[in-house]
DNA sequence: CTGTTAGCGCCTTCAA
DNA sequence: TTGAAGGCGCTAACAG
């Protein structure tokens, strides 16, 4: 074993300090009095190393408080362990929806129990998408989760193209069948939302879209528009919003304008069906009384509102949890079959409708 | 040159299917026709390199697209280009209050302009921290931004023994002065917020309080208190709440019970705010009329509340900038003098008070 | 079951 | 200004 001056003397910093010195396999075999190869071997997985060798590695580890040098195992191992969630979006707007929080939480359920690290990659627009696209295909991660997806952030085709593992949160535009995703049956939860309204006597039914390069939008509008059908109700009155609750109340002046004698209103987010509310109140409509308004998510929002809104229940952690295993299965057990696993919003009754 | 077989053929994955090869620096310089070390340094600050030899490194990597292996440069270095973010909270309470999204928006633009990634670090109580701490001090990460610390997380202590460059978004426990932060002066808001509201004639003003083993519970408490104390009324009417809605309408419940003619409420979060006004609502008490609400933070939910709240604009982005740019300061700078950036908060007055 | 031996891709002295 | 050479800490054959 050759003498290493530098594994005697700690490291010293740029500020001259004295800085803890992180423990190194070879500290930790040589304390446990054996090989590196066997240090290496008992800290994964412990196959082939008999429990005196294990027993004496596991001591030196938790003596030094050694965790394994990540750069160094990735190099080799040509894994990072780590995965990014990205979110193609530049505004403040979809960091501060709660579905974000929603699906933060879920990748984190599902990362919890293994050592993989979650990284965030906002991607802006133009150049800034460029780099992360770059990060992401020179395999800086092991895998993606992506959310909030648009229409026209290539990000499907990309990542379908790079082979690296993703999932997606919400069906991605272009390449599905072959891109794994889960996702809410927007569209079953835009009927029932509309057919709440139908029942509860709306006759002049109206909707706050989400953005229409959302699939997300785009469901819950087919949704709206289908139970209208069958109900033999117009489908006219329909105002685009952004998902945010300045987008919904500007809407509503829309809807209201062109729409006078509207009945029912079905948001497609609570944000922006609380900007709905605070509309009407202004204009002196009464909820339910006069107009009944559906939401949807129930993320909390939906509680903090007055009246409290009628809701549908979107399972985004949930969801977003089952992403995370997906990704965690597609990583480790390679290619697999990719079914789309769908889960349903559940209407959630309060006072607005 | 060896020739290497590797670099000749691409990778092969599990699944049996070519895998994109992310081109290595060997292969820049091999396309440049210089050496690794003259590649190194074109990519890395261009010092001491012929404005030819530069530009045929650009040229290469555009070409072959090339992005350094963080793992290899990082092995080297000694520098891992990642900061954590760290949210020693395990419940979904802080992922869903806005004042989180407002601090991932101003850290990620702090950190845009550099290569440096954000690693989330949602370090959960007992066994879970233990893994948390041991990575931020084996130096997984170049330094860590610290948000939503209470008091009995010793994250303030470990993370300043550790020398491991830190800022913390709010007040940290012990250690203070030594350790560096960036906070509004909640103490400040808490009285301009009880102000108003004895401007506006109540006499009998409670407050919910936020978790008092945060900074920002305790400060914004003793601003209502001192400001009551100047007035000279009384500030007996106190309720705990946890910065969340359900946890504010509670409050409220119980203020009403044991105080039934308060005639002013400061909450310390807009969440306990809009949970206070549901349940004023529900016991008829009209706001801003009978009592009135000023809530605390403005980001986003006071003013979907019915009626909006009349509250004090905190300035979480520009906080959390600070607190992402303090830290690349640190990081670069080395060790450099810990005068905490205090931001204030601005009362803005809508229809609630 | 264990130790020896080679690199993973990159940066960085050291000579030229 | 450039290239050759060594090593960061770790894993993965390959012998024993």
């Amino acid at each position: 074993m050759t003498d290493d001056a530098r594994s005697a003397a700690p490291a010293v910093g740029r500020s001259g300090l004295t800085m803890p010195h992180a423990p190194t396999l070879e500290e930790v075999a040589r304390r446990a009095g054996v090989s590196r190869s066997t240090a290496s071997r008992a800290i994964n997985g412990g196959l082939k190393v008999s429990p005196a060798a294990q027993a004496a590695v596991d001591a030196a580890i938790a003596e030094l408080n050694y965790t394994p040098n990540r750069a160094a195992r990735s190099l080799v191992t040509r894994r990072t362990d780590s995965v990014a969630l990205v979110v193609p979006e530049p505004d403040e707007r979809v960091l501060t929806d709660p579905y974000f929080a929603g699906t933060l939480q879920g990748i984190t359920a599902a990362l919890d129990p293994t050592d993989i690290q979650l990284v965030l990659l906002i991607a802006r627009r133009g150049e800034e998408a460029k780099r992360t696209t770059r990060y992401l295909l020179n395999r800086h991660v092991d895998g993606a989760v992506v959310v909030s997806h648009h229409r026209d952030d290539a990000l499907d085709q990309v990542l379908h193209d790079s082979r690296l593992p993703t999932v997606f949160v919400g069906r991605p535009w272009a390449a599905a069948g072959d891109v794994a995703f889960v996702d809410v049956d927007n569209e079953h939860g835009g009927r029932i939302a509309t057919e709440h309204l139908i029942k509860a006597g709306c006759t002049r039914i109206a909707t706050i879209a989400g953005p229409l390069d959302m699939a997300a939008g785009l469901d819950r509008l087919a949704g709206w528009r289908s139970a209208l059908h069958e109900a033999g109700l117009s489908d006219e009155a329909m105002a685009r919003g952004d998902f945010t609750s300045a987008g919904g109340a500007a809407a509503t002046e829309r809807l209201l304008a062109a729409y006078p004698d509207i009945d029912g209103i079905f948001a497609a987010s609570d944000l922006m069906a609380a900007g709905a509310l605070s509309v009407l109140a202004r204009h002196g409509r009464s909820v339910p009384g006069d107009i009944k308004v559906v939401g949807y998510d129930d993320l909390g929002v939906a509680t903090s509102t007055a009246p409290p809104l009628t809701t549908l229940r979107n399972p985004v952690v949930e969801m977003s949890r089952a992403a995370g295993e997906l990704l965690l299965a597609k990583i480790t057990g390679g290619d697999q079959e990719v079914v789309p696993r769908i889960f349903h919003a559940e209407l959630v009754v309060r006072e607005s409708a």
